[in-house]
RNA sequence: AACCCGGUCGUGUAAUCGGUAACACACCAGGUUUUGGUCCUGGCAUUCCUGGUUCGAGUCCAGGCCGGGUAGCCA
């Protein structure tokens, strides 16, 4: 895969462990990584970004990185989610080759190992209820108390442990936990539970079972087996590294180290799947692959490329604090991306209708344009002129403000690849709107250059009315309207920062004849205003394209801070 | 004093043993340009505070301040 490196790869901190294990042989060289996602959900940006840093991790340091569902609760957990995910990770362009792995497939070795435990008295089975289980396990100030099951006898705690295993007991009438300190600072030391009961099938052991590991029984208990050299997870894990390697300690099993860094936030956007769940469910956005979501699949609908989202992913880095990503630099690396790869091509979103008077009714002519100035390989295309035409009606100003460089009354422009044009007439309808505007064109200019050496300030973007294809254009802007959806009025929250104008949909636009036919999928610069890729709801009678991202825009700001005065 | 983790330009990161605070985005100002795009040039922080060690501290020590996480039979 070609990941574009603009600068130079910096180091983070969990690259430099990886290098000193090296050095000292801690893990003989070793270097195994892995993805473990919880199959409930569908992945988002934050997940790539983890997707990234493990499957690079194990890249650069001729390790391999392990995906591994972690499928423990069978409650929440479905194949749907197994095969998105998956879809995901490889459309990312990542593989992890015969490393698929299921937390599930270990149930039997985690069942024995808790057995083991138990033998040495380092776990029992508790019949207290979830809240006499909240209720002993204290406070943040105050110690927790020992359950009076905690010290059954060796020979009951494996009895009844077997039972809860054959479904004899109902949900939630009694647990396995460890025991360890109920009085530890570290809430998650006092007696943390390990199985729980769910008569519930699973997707994949289906009845085998009724008892279920939590995740802290199962997660590192699973990186074991594997041999992962490098456990990498996010910073609400910190307080359960303690219990990690309690756990691998007490088994006497292979350890793994596991390392804590910051998980990615970014402006303008939610990231928790609960958050991007409820958008859903509340019917705020289309589905999880909405183009305006950042989840993998929407992103992958709204036209971004598995490069953008790596080089994104290496320039948020890797630390130990929160901080939040400016959503300007993802779009700085999509664009930088899309600048490279996206063919050039014309397209009117607002049309307003351009007659030349001086140029032959019925005339056609097939004017040459260049396919990508950043790629002199992509060649060049035919783009068909003629009387009538359309431009952008943001291109046109009857009183042209300072600093207005396009068509204005009396004022001549060059059309893109065509001609010099002088608009002479505007025409509006009863409201005073204008509808149409007629110019005449230099023949002597053909192509866009003045054999007289004059000079135009504007160069302006068309097609031809006759030969232009209809198309949907779906514009997107930030999904909320504030950098942090968290601050809101009192008594509201975060979805009251919805960004009601984060969807428009321009029903009638014209793009040149070139696009015809592209497939979902396909990108596009449609010059002077941005990327687009043809969306999954397009159709060869009905072609709907996506904005992935606008083009830099400088008459924007400019147009603003005017407005402002 | 619950415990754990952390604090470097507006934002995100870098600075190997203690040795000139660097890069990118954003922003501002210019140049080039048949995309007001791209590209190019320039501008923008004495590292949370206070003290200490040292010839020298973002880096080490002490105290403070501020931020995050943790009381699921979720992961």
């Amino acid at each position: 895969m070609s990941i574009t490196e603009s600068e130079p790869k910096r180091t983070n901190f969990i690259q430099d462990i990886i290098a000193e294990d090296n050095r000292s042989g801690k893990w003989d060289g070793r270097v195994v990584t892995r993805f473990p996602p919880e199959p409930n959900g569908y992945l988002h940006i934050g997940h790539a970004k983890h997707i990234y840093l493990n499957f690079n991790l194990a890249r650069e340091n001729n390790g391999t990185c392990h995906l591994r569902f972690d499928d423990t609760n069978p409650v929440k957990e479905e194949q749907e989610y197994i095969d998105a995910i998956k879809e995901d990770i490889r459309w990312l362009g990542f593989d992890w080759g015969k490393h698929e792995y299921y937390a599930s497939d270990y149930f039997g070795q985690l069942y024995e190992w808790a057995v083991q435990l138990i033998k040495e008295g380092k776990a029992y089975v508790d019949d207290l209820s979830p809240d006499e289980i909240r209720e002993y396990r204290g406070t943040l100030t105050k110690p927790g108390k020992e359950s009076p099951c905690r010290n059954r006898s060796m020979e009951e705690n494996l009895d009844l442990f077997e039972r809860m295993k054959k479904g004899e007991f109902p949900d939630g009438t009694k647990t396995l936990r460890a025991k360890i300190d109920m009085a530890s600072p570290n809430l998650n030391m006092r007696d943390p539970v390990m199985y729980r009961i769910l008569h519930e099938s699973h997707p994949r052991s289906g009845d085998k079972w009724c008892i279920y590991a939590m995740y802290d029984w199962a997660h590192g208990q699973s990186d074991a087996i594997e041999k992962i050299t490098h456990s990498i997870c996010t910073l609400e894990f910190e307080n359960h590294r303690p219990l990690y390697d309690w756990f691998c300690e007490e088994l006497g099993i292979y350890h793994p180290q596991q390392i804590e860094y910051a998980r990615l936030n970014i402006t303008y956007t939610v990231m928790s799947k609960r958050r991007l769940l409820q958008l859903v469910q509340e019917g705020l956005v289309s589905g999880w692959d909405d183009p305006r979501m950042p989840t993998i699949c929407g992103l992958r609908r709204r036209g971004y490329t598995p490069e953008a989202i790596h080089n994104f992913s290496q320039r948020t880095g890797f630390n130990k604090f929160n901080s939040t990503a400016d959503i300007a630099l993802l779009e700085f690396c999509l664009r930088e991306h899309l600048n490279k790869v996206a063919p050039r091509v014309m397209g009117v979103l607002r049309p307003l209708k351009v007659v030349i008077d001086n140029y032959p009714e019925g005339q056609m002519e097939e004017l040459e344009a260049i396919n990508n100035p950043e790629d002199a390989g992509a060649g060049t295309r035919k783009v068909p002129f003629s009387r009538v035409l359309y431009i952008e009606r943001d291109d046109f100003m009857e009183e042209p403000p300072k600093k207005f460089f396009r068509l204005a009354p009396g004022r001549e422009v060059r059309l893109r690849y065509a001609y010099y044009i002088t608009c002479t007439e505007v025409i509006k309808d009863k409201n005073g709107e204008v509808v149409e505007l007629h110019c005449t064109y230099d023949p002597a200019t053909r192509g866009g250059d003045s054999p007289d050496g004059r000079k135009v300030k504007a160069t302006l973007h068309w097609v031809s009315a006759e030969h232009a294809l209809e198309a949907e254009v779906r514009l997107y802007d930030h999904l909320f309207s504030k950098e942090n959806p968290d601050i809101v009025e009192v008594g509201q929250d975060w979805k009251s920062n919805f960004n009601p104008d984060s969807l428009e949909v321009l029903p009638k636009c014209y793009i040149e004849p070139s696009v015809k036919g592209a497939a979902p999928g396909t990108r596009y610069q449609f010059e002077r205003l941005g990327y687009f890729c043809v969306d999954t709801d397009s159709s060869n009678e009905k072609p709907v394209f996506n904005r992935t991202v606008t083009l830099k825009d400088t008459w924007a700001k400019i147009a603003k801070g005017q407005k402002k005065k």
